[in-house]
DNA sequence: GCAATCCGTACCATTCGGGTCCTGATTTTT
DNA sequence: AAAAATCAGGACCCGAATGGTACGGATTGC
């Protein structure tokens, strides 16, 4: 289905509800949890992560929490997608890796690929998250300035 | 990972090779499982799903087979994806969807993805499976003319 | 020193994709 | 007309990976 994760999608909300804290105060896990209506072991989880890709700061101890390291503005979408779901690559045969398929020798597609995971690295990396937020519409990186909207291009 | 399927990635295999029919000829299932290496039973799948929506044309009887409906060079990624994966939507809250998720009322990112997914549809919109298929480059949509080859934009 | 909080890891369950098989419908060939 | 070959459609089962949980440890503030 092409989807990311539950996971990823927490932590833009995560992300989000973070984004409002003052200054350089923090929020805990626990508040976070309750402010955004996620499971707290989940919110945890996230935040874990997030903090281990750099996203967030997490301070210890009594009267600690969590906080963001950069505004959401920049912040792209990849590096939240990277951070909790891996790398970016629509398919297991990245940059010609050998011995990942049997086939590998036939196959009409080798390398073909990642000029695709790129094409779509590129459109995500366009959009930050604070695009995500809710503050304003998303910035259209390069493209054309969008023609019908959401319609399925097939379905 | 934002990894599509297995299938959808046999599908463009099994589609390029049966490219290479000469004008209305027609291949057999177990022809394109041996001429590609897969399973028999799994390329015969793929082919009645992509006989479903409209990309092959299936005759039966002996001497039967399939053939492309469409030159892959007119058959954008998407409408691939869509067949075997769904609807290509990056989240399960799709159009403002009701219900999907019980904090809705409190969501900060609420429709927010809908303009993502555009993204991503119009990305993949503008590749062929002719591109997949080996013939040459993929075409650059409208973005610039890809900078360094393949390289992890986050990682 | 105690409490609160983050940190890391390990663990279990449920879901979903991946793959196989069977039966039926249709067409060609003998 | 019978038989063989092939597509069509569904049911089914297994395995992996996500999603969610739990526990012990480290760190800081009161």
């Amino acid at each position: 289905m092409l989807r990311l994760s539950k996971l990823t999608d927490y932590a833009v909300v995560v992300l989000a509800r973070l984004e409002e804290a003052e200054d350089g105060r923090v929020l805990t896990a626990p508040g976070l949890a309750a402010a955004t209506g996620l499971g707290e072991p989940t919110v945890a989880k996230v935040l874990k992560t997030l903090s281990h890709a750099g996203l967030v700061e997490g301070r210890r101890g009594a009267s600690g929490g969590y906080r963001l390291a950069r505004p959401l503005a920049a912040m792209p979408l990849t590096e939240v997608i990277a951070a909790i779901d891996g790398p970016i690559a629509l398919t297991a045969c990245v940059d010609n890796a050998a011995g990942c398929c049997e086939t590998e020798d036939r196959c009409a597609v080798r390398g073909r690929w990642d000029p695709v995971n790129d094409a779509i690295r590129r459109t995500l990396s366009g959009i930050s998250i604070a695009d995500l937020a809710g503050a304003s519409a998303v910035m259209p990186p390069h493209a054309a300035g969008a023609r019908r909207p959401a319609t399925f291009a097939a379905e």
